[in-house]
DNA sequence: AAGTATATCAACCGCATAGCC
DNA sequence: CGGCTATGCGGTTGATATACT
């Protein structure tokens, strides 16, 4: 071939044993990339085109697996990645597309121009598990979806609309169903707790608090349809429609609270301080 | 300043699937 | 149809950076 034989391309780590005399002597080096193996991946890529990895791993003089190259294409090399931290419109989306999709990386990055299945799988687990860790939930339980549908995005819209005016985008890859439109979110969840259930949060909010001391739960009753008044969007995002429990009166336990109030504002603190981190690193 | 804990992210692994022979 | 290979995907790991004590 031309541009990028081993001849004309000779990586350090041929002479070099950077990643231990074993993984030379199975024939393939794994580990971290060097730029001159970058270098050679790029230009055969380049000259070659995707796919065919195992022979652009061998055209290009490198002793790594096609599955490496591949990945270290698509992961890093790849010319139309988009750098930098995710934006607020880029969370909005994950967790959008992710609460509807699931963990289907490489769908979800699709919709994300620029970003890899790899990138937003990593921005899940650290940042959106984290919460649901801090929140002693199972990041796929109701608990912790409807704190992400009901506080954490309505959050998330809030600070776009207010950073941006141009109109939030959601659902940017598909057209199989509208723009979802969430409940205010300056009517939270808990706002309420210890209060009675009256007044702004008249239309309910799907949340479960557990009693510190004795760890038992209260899953709120005003969670999805069956309650009377209630509609909800088939598509479970939206509530379409004003309800009220007991006749807007709902009294919680003396003493409830404080840890689901404590674990709502902290969602949104860990947020936002994460967010000015970001800012200020800019 | 040193040690430890935690967060982040690049890279690997195993499995599933598609396509070819 | 069955076997083989390449590719893609999601889960996991491990190295490094950063924060905390």
């Amino acid at each position: 071939m031309g541009a990028c034989t081993p001849s004309q391309f000779s990586p350090s780590w041929m002479s070099d044993d950077v990643c231990g005399e074993e993984d030379q002597l199975l024939g393939v080096k794994k580990g971290p990339w060097t730029e001159e193996e970058d270098a050679l991946l790029f230009n055969c890529v380049t000259v070659y085109g995707e796919g065919r990895w195992n022979s652009i791993a061998s055209l290009a003089g490198l002793n790594r697996t096609g599955k490496s190259c591949r990945l270290r294409w698509l992961n890093y090399l790849r010319p139309d990645l988009r750098r930098g931290n995710i934006t607020l419109q880029e969370q909005l989306l994950i967790l959008e597309l992710h609460s509807r999709w699931g963990s289907r990386w490489s769908k979800i990055a699709q919709c994300l121009p620029g970003r890899t299945d790899n990138e937003i799988k990593n921005y899940w687990r650290t940042r959106v598990q984290k919460q649901a860790k801090k929140m002693k939930c199972d990041v796929n339980s109701k608990q912790f979806r409807d704190a992400m549908r009901f506080v954490w995005m309505p959050r998330l819209r809030e600070r776009i609309e207010s950073s941006s005016t141009e109109p939030i985008k959601t659902s940017a890859c598909t057209t199989d169903r509208p723009a979802v439109s969430y409940p205010t979110p300056n009517q939270a969840a808990y706002q309420v707790v210890g209060k009675s259930w009256s007044g702004s949060m008249d239309w309910g909010i799907c949340w479960e608090i557990t009693e510190p001391s004795s760890s038992l739960s209260y899953s709120g009753d005003t969670q999805g349809a069956p309650l009377a008044g209630a509609t909800w969007d088939p598509s479970g995002s939206c509530c379409t429609e004003s309800s009220s429990i007991n006749g807007g009166q709902r009294s919680w336990p003396e003493g409830w609270i404080d840890e689901g109030d404590l674990m709502l504002e902290n969602l949104w603190n860990d947020e936002k301080t994460w967010f000015l981190q970001q800012q200020l690193g800019e």
